[in-house]
DNA sequence: ATGAAAGCGCTAACAT
DNA sequence: ATGTTAGCGCTTTCAT
């Protein structure tokens, strides 16, 4: 029960001498002696020293934290709704949040969090959990960085029309976005081939002998929709077909059903479907057998992100592999880079994607 | 690009009053004259002012900040592999977390975060999330609270030998655990009637006229794992079975599916089963799919945590539901709570489960 | 009700 | 190579 009552002063009294001197051993700092470096070091560990991190800060005008937010577009709406039983009979507060529960039921991310915690652990840093999916969520976000709560943000957008990247760099505040922001913004961001992604999933699909093919896009309001869907296509154009039927989903397993639904209503020869997600593509395999089709014998499903669902799924699924962990721990490094001076300008990070073939296709 | 230079002091100035009064105002300290307040009021909006942190924390030791540790048990193994393809050619950072990723991929966390955050958005607090599988990253946790980096943990373990929350109240660090630690430790926690919520799996089945039950359990080394068991057998023993069949589980999909393989190698005639968690429970599904086994009609299944894959499982899961929202929210005000030194005494605080009867008993 | 002034614990000039 | 000292921006007595 020692609570943060010692300081540096303490410390340096016990070792004999000053408190820059003090200073200079914890900050690493060369032009130490080391036999007085020793002593200051013993020292600190028989006190059990830690620094405040609050005095650092103020000086160095650096927390060493960031800001890992969840970002979605508009509503106003927290959907918050009333929490029920509390022990001492207090109503609840708001104990819940819709938009948060929702997103982390994709596992993509618990993936960016990976990532993100595997860059920033070895540094000694932790990332601040934001969720932001309304204006005064929004507000939160650069309050908190204006306050100097944490040195910058890792924005990963739900929605196209997300506006906290240009509020972020409005403010001068440094940001860097998973995947390029649908709005024009002079941000740095790390991103997919998502183009690239969609030809391997085309020309395995050809490969496989499948000529009757369609696709179930992800939201066309996003560039990661769009480019999928575009890399698909060109690579079908280029192979002779110049139609591809399609049906728009929202990444979501429902929709990846209902737009599978949707395209056998109309074409029910089908052999072979690229999915724009996994998770959608687990929907499209369920639909099909319950409708007593075989995966891949009757129709073929290329899934994309490789998430954990791919391995779930009944099959398992063929999907274009998106290596999440990397891009969150490049745009953790990245942000580092921007917080610290090293790199100035608004940089992408693009990586390649990769076939990884199950039995799907 | 104004960042950061405001200060308390260019507040006073402009509003024509002291430091002092600014700051009264801003934390709505009374004994404030309202004229002078409003004028207050409009210089902050008019400069754009936003409080530091740091040297808010300095004075009040305060960080308003918590953390929020996914805690696992044992091995030093970080299990970090090399990240691959940096855009500048230099290797990568640890990269990953294996312990992190497999985390993550539970849906239960995200319920966890989605209530943790719904306490803390409103009162303008945001989580620290650490993850803690070795004792190194547990070192970090320790010394991370001890330099005032947050004023308290929530700890969310994964395994039944976790010494963080010891180690947290050795240290006189306020914490409070999700779940009553299998070691006795002096701290608060929340949890559920565990007991109670495998009693009512027991009365479902035997009210669905069930009477070959079995049962697949969680890592009996967990009090939930026991305890879940313990209510299902209570239940039974009452209606007169004295003896049921059992395999144990880890919790995941893959231990599920293969518990249930062994329960039916022994016991090939089972028409219904409670499954400690809904994770495994889907994997029972699964198997019995596959062996063409029909759910419920041949075997009944009864799942428990009523998380997402519930929903997504086929048929959907009836469920024992554990109100992890509302317990995670319950979690961070007994923090608060602690922290604020309103709460001294550990204190647990015991949620109700409650059936959910779907379309799989 | 308001202001003056004393620190909170640390880093970073600067001086030696 | 080490010590001295001046703040970082805020809250909080203590006067008034």
């Amino acid at each position: 029960m020692e609570r943060q009552s010692l300081t540096l002063e303490d410390v340096a009294r016990e070792a004999g001498v000053s408190r820059a001197t003090v200073s200079r051993v914890i900050n690493g700092v060369r032009n130490v002696d080391p036999a007085i470096r020793d002593v200051v070091r013993e020292a600190i560990e028989r006190t059990g020293y830690a620094p405040n991190r609050a005095a650092r800060s103020l000086v160095t005008r650096r927390t060493e934290t960031i800001a890992l937010v969840i970002s979605g577009a508009g509503e106003e709406n927290d959907d918050g709704r009333t929490g029920g039983r509390d022990d001492d009979g207090r109503p609840g507060d708001g104990v819940q949040n819709a938009f948060a529960a929702r997103v982390f039921a994709d596992p993509f991310f618990g993936r960016v969090i990976s990532g993100v915690v595997g860059f920033l652990r070895p540094r000694s840093m932790h990332p601040v959990l934001m969720v932001a999916e309304s204006a005064a969520a929004r507000k939160q976000v650069t309050e908190f960085l204006r306050q100097g709560s944490a040195d910058g943000a890792l924005v990963v957008s739900t929605h196209a029309e997300d506006p906290l990247p240009s509020q972020l760099v409005a403010e001068g505040l440094p940001a860097v976005c998973f995947a390029r922001p649908a709005l024009p913004v002079p941000v740095s961001y790390v991103d997919l081939a998502h183009r690239e992604g969609g030809r391997l999933a085309a020309e395995h699909l050809l490969a496989r002998g499948r000529r009757r093919l369609a696709t179930v896009t992800g939201p066309l309001d996003l560039p990661a929709g769009q480019e999928r869907l575009a890399g698909f296509r060109e690579a079908l154009e280029r192979a002779g077909t110049a139609y591809v039927p399609m049906a728009e989903g929202s990444f979501t397993r429902e929709s990846g059903a209902a737009a599978m639904a949707g395209l056998l209503a109309e074409h029910p020869g089908l052999d072979g479907v690229f999915v724009a997600n996994d998770l959608m593509a687990q929907g499209v395999c369920e639909l099909l057998r319950e409708r007593g089709g075989q995966v891949p014998q009757q129709v073929a499903v290329v899934g994309f992100d490789d998430s954990s669902v791919a391995l779930t799924c009944r099959p398992p699924l063929t999907t274009v592999r998106q290596p999440v962990e990397e891009m969150a721990a490049a745009m953790a490094r990245l942000l580092q880079e921007h917080v610290q001076g090293v790199r100035t300008e608004p940089t992408s990070l693009i990586f390649e994607p990769e076939l990884v073939v199950r039995d799907s296709t």
